[in-house]
DNA sequence: CAACAGTTGTATAATTTTTGTATAAATAAT
DNA sequence: ATTATTTATACAAAAATTATACAACTGTTG
C-alpha cells in the first residue's frame, strides 16, 4: 500500500493548531528543536501536515499526558515505530514515605472536582499529581483512596449515584489509556483478565491490569461482570498462560464452587485479586486459586512464582 | 456513463457565482492560479460551467470547509478521481465506491486481530487507517462496521462472547482517550450523556459522545445503563444545558412513558440517539425528545438548533 | 541555599506568502 | 448602448516564516 506524501499533505499550520490544540508557535519550536513531526513544505516553504502527521501529534500528545518529557518524545516515537519495546516511562524509585497531606489536599480538591462534575479541575490534579509522583504512587495513594473515599460517601449519600458514574468515567478513560499504552510495549506470556459475575465496576480491573502489565506480561482484557463459560472458552482459544479474575465484594459459596471446578479443568494458574481476598483468602486457596495480594509487589511475585518468569 | 459535456455546459460564471456562493472573481483566480474547475468556454472565451463543474465546486468547498489550503485542493480532487490512492478528505458517498476494497481489507485484518486477541495486530491496523484518513471517517468507514459485523457474527456464534468482549475493551480505551483529550479541550454549554437503561454496550454511547464534543459542547458521561432517575437529579446538579441518552434496543413502552415524563419535568432539552431512532423515531418525537440521527452532520444540526450555537 | 544551566512554552519583530478582492481596458452578449 | 465577461495587474488583510528573547520551571552543583 503506497501512499504519495506529497498528495496527501494539505494542511496548513493553524488548521492544524486548531485540531490538535497546539499553538503554532509551538509546533515550529518542536519541530525546530526536537525534529518532531517535519512536515513537507510548500516551495516557499509553507509547511503542510499530512492525516498522518496529525496523527502523529495526537500520539506526542498521548506520550505528553502520561508525563513524557516533550525532549524524549521523539525518540519514543521511533521505538515503538521499529515495532520493538522500549522500557516505557520513567519511574524513579522515590523515597517520599510520609507527607500524607500533600495527598489529602490532592484528595479534597478531586471529590471537589467531581461533585462539580468538573472534568478540567479533576484532570488538573490528577496531572499535577502525576508531574510530581510516579504513576504507581499516584495510582496507590490517590486514585485508590479517592474510590475509597467517595465509595463510603455514595453510601451514605445514594443520590450521588451520578458523580460516581462521573467519576468512574474519568478513571476509566485515565487508566484506560494507560493500559492500553502499555499494553502494546509489553511482550510476555498473556494472561487473560476479567471481573467476576456481579462485579460491574471496571475501575479496579483496570488497575489489576495495570499491575500484571507492569508486571512485564500481557493482559487480554474481557472486562467486569464475566461468566465462567466465556472465561473457560477464552483461555483455549486465547492460549493463554494464565487467568486473573477480579472480585471486591464477597463472593457466595456457589461462585466459589464453580471457581474450584473451573482451576480443575482449566491447564493453566487462575489467580484472584481484588477486596475479596482480605475477608475470603483461605476459602479461595481452597478453591485451587492463587491469591494476588493488593500490592503490587506481592502480585508481581505470585505472579512470577506460577508462571515462568517473561523477561 | 458518457455525457456530452458542451450540451451541459450553459451556466455563465454570474450564475455558478449564485449557486455556490464564490465570488466570480475568485472562480476566476482558482482557475488561473491553481487550475482548479477550468470549464468549457465559447468561442469568444466566455466561461460556460457543467453541471459536473458546479459538483466540483461543491467537493472543493467541502475540502476547505475540512482545513485544506485551496492550493493544495486540485491534487486532492485529480486524486480521488483517479479513485485509486486515498483522496485523504473526502466524505462523499459518490467516490467511496471505488475505494471501499480499502475498507474490508482494514476490516477483515481488524476481525482476524480480535479473533486471535492480538491488540497489537488491532492497534496497527486503526493506526494505519487513522494516519491516513480522518478520525471521523475511519470511526464510520471501519469502527462502526466491525463493531455490526462482529455483533452479527456473534449472535450466530454465542462462544465468541470473549471475542466480543475483548474488542469492546480494545474500542472503549481507544475513544475513551480520544473523548478524554476533546473533552478537556471543549468549553462549550454543558450535556449530560448516558445509555438509557438496559443499554449496556458503552462504545455507541462513546462514538455519540465524541460527536457531542466535536460539535462544541462539554459531555459530562454517566456511563451505560443509567437510571432515570439519576439523569433527573443530575441534570440539576450539574447544570446542563441539556440531555443525550443513547439506546440501541427497542425501547419498551413504560420506558417512553417515563422518558416523556423525565422531558417533561426537565428544564432542558432531552436528545436521544441510538438504533432506537430508526425504529421509533414518532413514537420518541411524541414523548417530547430531540432525535440525533446517526450521522454526525445531522446531529450537530438538531443540537444547534435546540441549543444556543457554542462558538 | 544560592547560583547556574537546561527545558519548554510563548512572545515579538521583520519579512514573505497566500488568497480574496478590486480595478482597468478590451471584447462579447443582448 | 448597456451590461457581462475576460485578462492582467494591483492591493490588502490574514497567515506563515525565521530568529531572538523571555519567563517560569527543573535539576544540579558548590
Amino acid at each position: 500500500m503506497i501512499h504519495d506524501d506529497a498528495t496527501e499533505a494539505v494542511f496548513p499550520i493553524r488548521v492544524v493548531a486548531e485540531k490538535t490544540g497546539i499553538n503554532p508557535v509551538t509546533l515550529r519550536a518542536w519541530e525546530r528543536r526536537y525534529g518532531l513531526v517535519r512536515p513537507q513544505r510548500t516551495a516557499k516553504g509553507h509547511r503542510l501536515y499530512s492525516e498522518h502527521d496529525i496523527h502523529t501529534i495526537t500520539r506526542i500528545l498521548e506520550l505528553l499526558q502520561q508525563g513524557a518529557a516533550i525532549s524524549r518524545v521523539k525518540d519514543m516515537l521511533e521505538e515503538s515505530d521499529t515495532g520493538h519495546a522500549p522500557g516505557a516511562l520513567p519511574h524513579e524509585p522515590g523515597t517520599e514515605g510520609a507527607r500524607t497531606e500533600v495527598w489529602t489536599e490532592h484528595l479534597r480538591r478531586m471529590v471537589t472536582a467531581v461533585s462539580a462534575f468538573d472534568e478540567r479541575a479533576l484532570e488538573a490534579t490528577y496531572s499535577e499529581a502525576i508531574s510530581v509522583y510516579p504513576v504507581d504512587l499516584v495510582t496507590r495513594l490517590l486514585l485508590e483512596p479517592l474510590l475509597h473515599e467517595l465509595t463510603v460517601r455514595w453510601e451514605a449519600l445514594p443520590h450521588a449515584e451520578a458523580e460516581r458514574r462521573f467519576l468512574q468515567g474519568y478513571l476509566r478513560n485515565k487508566l484506560g489509556a494507560r493500559f492500553h499504552y502499555q499494553s502494546l510495549q509489553s511482550s510476555g506470556a498473556r494472561l487473560l483478565l476479567a471481573g467476576l459475575p456481579g462485579e460491574h465496576v471496571e475501575t479496579p480491573i483496570l488497575m489489576l491490569a495495570l499491575a500484571v502489565v507492569s508486571a512485564g506480561y500481557r493482559a487480554i482484557l474481557l472486562g467486569a461482570d464475566c461468566p465462567l463459560e466465556v472465561l473457560e472458552h477464552a483461555c483455549a482459544r486465547a492460549d493463554a498462560a494464565g487467568l486473573v479474575v477480579h472480585a471486591d465484594l464477597l463472593l457466595p459459596q456457589q461462585l466459589l464452587g464453580q471457581l474450584r471446578q473451573l482451576s480443575e479443568t482449566l491447564p493453566c494458574p487462575v489467580f484472584v485479586g481484588g477486596n475479596c481476598t482480605g475477608s475470603q483468602r483461605t476459602a479461595l486457596q481452597d478453591a485451587g486459586l492463587i491469591v494476588l495480594d493488593a500490592d503490587a509487589a506481592g502480585t508481581l511475585q505470585a505472579l512470577r512464582n506460577a508462571l515462568p518468569a517473561p523477561d
